[in-house]
DNA sequence: TTTAAAGTCTATAGATATAATAGATTAATG
DNA sequence: CATTAATCTATTATATCTATAGACTTTAAA
């Protein structure tokens, strides 16, 4: 399961995509459209700044914006961040790696393959998953 | 992630899908074969024990043994079992739905769409895992 | 140039989940 | 009936997650 923290985040970039050209948004204006604690949504915007995906400006006028095109945010990019791994376990995490405690050598480990293979979909389908094709999706699903 | 519970439940199963004709198995070995703490494993097992899927017999020469056989207990179900839901977000889990909080019409919401896919190849890929696979996997790699 | 608005940073509190342990009880075997 | 091993209840320790508080810094507009 995704932490709050990683759906925040999310909802956070969709809503900055959909603001794209629209210069900075305010963290108070996010936090009310999208139900989100506005102090705990400022150490999350934060993390995504010194990760380059948002910019950022201080003062009045101020706010956070897209840094990247919102065609090349990502989930895969936006989990990883937040919650880390994205595998079930640390010993098939390309990002995460650890070797497991239990099984004493990988070699002949026979629950790593499953494992690796939701991996592979996992990623595939996540890195696919692009903050403007999140955006048309609703715009899609609204039209209906 | 996976707890470590979890991790000790599969590697537990995998190993009384090992001793499959063998009798019960004591928890101290199962703990000392697979480095697991053995109170805490006694907790793991006798879950597992409620759920159906292992049986035990108290006092001498007693343990615990698989009650389904090794092609019928897959790592989906284990899972479940030990840790909960699958999917990435509850608002697309089939056993553990609960509706999401930050968007308010989950009709047009644009997020759910990957997760539930990821969630189907998750259950695919796991569901097909079953313990004897996973066992005639490990004989297979170590036979090389 | 002052002031208000808004992001930055550090610190920490509270809640929840995870991991592990202790001890008393119950059941089966020989 | 004594021994062995699972069962059950309770508790502790640790870690992580979620959220909040407050002081500081930067910017823009009055």
């Amino acid at each position: 399961m995704l932490s709050k923290k990683c759906k925040y985040a999310i909802h956070a970039l969709v809503y900055l995509a959909e603001k794209y050209h629209e210069g900075p948004v305010h963290i108070q204006e996010i936090a009310e459209k999208k139900h989100i604690p506005k102090k705990f949504l400022e150490a999350i915007l934060l993390e995504l700044r010194n990760a380059k995906v948002l910019g950022s400006k201080k003062g009045k006028k101020g706010g956070y914006y897209l840094y990247q095109k919102p065609a090349e945010v990502n989930l895969m990019q936006i989990i990883r961040l937040m919650d880390g791994a994205i595998a079930l376990l640390p010993c098939v995490s390309l990002n995460y790696y650890e070797p497991c405690e239990e099984c004493r050598n990988e070699k002949t480990c026979g629950i790593r393959d499953a494992f690796s293979k939701v991996r592979d979909e996992t990623l595939r389908l996540l890195g696919g998953s692009t903050l403007d094709k999140i955006l048309k999706r609703e715009k899609l699903l609204e039209g209906n």
